[in-house]
DNA sequence: GCACGGTTGTTACGGACCGTTACGCAGCGT
DNA sequence: ACGCTGCGTAACGGTCCGTAACAACCGTGC
């Protein structure tokens, strides 16, 4: 990542700063920025970026903030399905539909830039590597899905919880932040909707965790205080059989 | 589908077979073959198509047969994360990495196309129709990876089986098979992992089901009796609240 | 044919976990 | 003050898991 940055010629701090936001997320926006109209769009907390059904016409790189997609099924059943920070893409789901699958609102202030998606697909074709990233985006968006598959089915609610906040933990240090201690921009109800369990369990399990000094809670202000005890209940620190 | 196969002059009965295939399929096999060199490959059950670790080199069309995704977390939970058909793509999961990020097992006699991967990419190039293709393609996954999600975080054990029992006849269905009666060709356990559950809670609840006359289940061999009644369960078929 | 072990599927029962429900409390805007 | 929303705690009950034992099916070999 860095290597990328020292390769380009910085014009000015404004350009560096966003190269780099553009180098780490997943396409070259710079680039792109040459062959397709990229629009911004502020949004206020609970505005949605789009809705399941609206006519699907553009991809988006979250720029600020802190978003969230929510699934809906013909029942009423609903869950979020994922979150999403800087540098991340949102709505490549729906490539290939008419309309949207999904909705996509904001839990903060954000705002997301607004690739739209033929002319983003056209822009391919004069540059092989945005080609590329944009599959390889879209291949680690399944991987993503695929590993909190794998934790909801094997995990306990308590095991889950831990893996999230190592997760938060993680996306706020690629971005600079401290992963030690972060807030969470989202209520217990989502949360508890992406895990698969009821709000009151992962108070639970919150509770349990600070008991246990692993963490402090104090609302949605985390601090991480064991990462590797975190980590070994998560299943992601040694080999348990 | 069978407008596009009409269009398309058909040169023999093998061509035409293959044709309605390629066509069924996500992306257009006989176009792609005139650019890239597409292997074939037969698995036994229990082979694999390729393991985690090995290098990325291809993705893969399924031909014949049916196979399985495993994913494998550090600490040695595995899981299935996919079954697939005739028609489908496998592999895609791992694009813009330098190794295969999960297992993927052959559940029955089976033949696979073997489509190189920086290829395809370079194909696109000169075929924008099929860039589009395989992106919509992947975009599919993803919609299919979080509708489980879905179903997976807000229906209880017998509802996923009976979501199950409904995707796979509909799978059958699309292939030209009877959606009313088929064989399952993986065990409960594979089918247990998929959804999350216990091989025992996948018996329980298949045994439930026959005993409210939902469907017939005599090991394998699956009878859909009331389709409607199991769409009802699985929160497909009207809206409960 | 028959016995045999291995694999897969089925069923039963006790218990852990988590959903359900209910209530209490804090923060915030009206 | 009031209501509203989000968060925390507790008691209860249901679902699902864990274990175990058993039955059905498979191929093998005698």
């Amino acid at each position: 990542m860095h290597a990328i940055v020292a390769q380009t010629p910085v014009r000015s701090a404004y350009a560096a700063r966003q190269q780099l936001i553009a180098s780490a997320g997943p396409l070259d926006v710079d680039q792109l920025s040459r062959h397709v109209q990229i629009a911004r769009r502020k949004l206020a907390p609970g505005q949605h970026a789009y809705r399941a059904g609206q006519p699907f016409h553009a991809i988006y790189l979250v720029h600020a903030g802190f978003l969230k997609t929510c699934d809906l099924s013909e029942d009423g059943r609903e869950r979020v399905t994922s979150f999403h920070m800087r540098g991340e893409l949102v709505g490549v789901e729906s490539i290939g539909l008419a309309h949207y699958a999904c909705d996509v609102v904001a839990l903060d202030d954000s705002e997301i830039w607004e690739l739209p998606y033929p002319p983003v697909l056209h822009a391919c074709l004069q540059m092989p590597e945005l080609q590329s990233r944009l599959t390889a985006a879209l291949a680690a968006q399944i991987r993503n899905d695929r590993a909190w598959m794998l934790a909801l089915g094997t995990l306990t609610a308590e095991q889950r919880v831990a893996a999230f906040l190592l997760d938060m933990a993680e996306r706020h240090l690629r971005l600079g932040f401290s992963p030690r201690r972060f807030l969470l921009r989202m209520g217990r109800a989502d949360i508890a909707s992406f895990l698969g369990l009821k709000h009151e369990t992962v108070t639970r399990a919150l509770s349990r965790l600070d008991r246990l000094l692993c963490i402090e809670v104090q609302r949605r202000d985390i601090r991480l205080l064991d990462t590797d005890g975190l980590r070994r209940m998560a299943g992601q620190g040694e080999a348990i059989h």
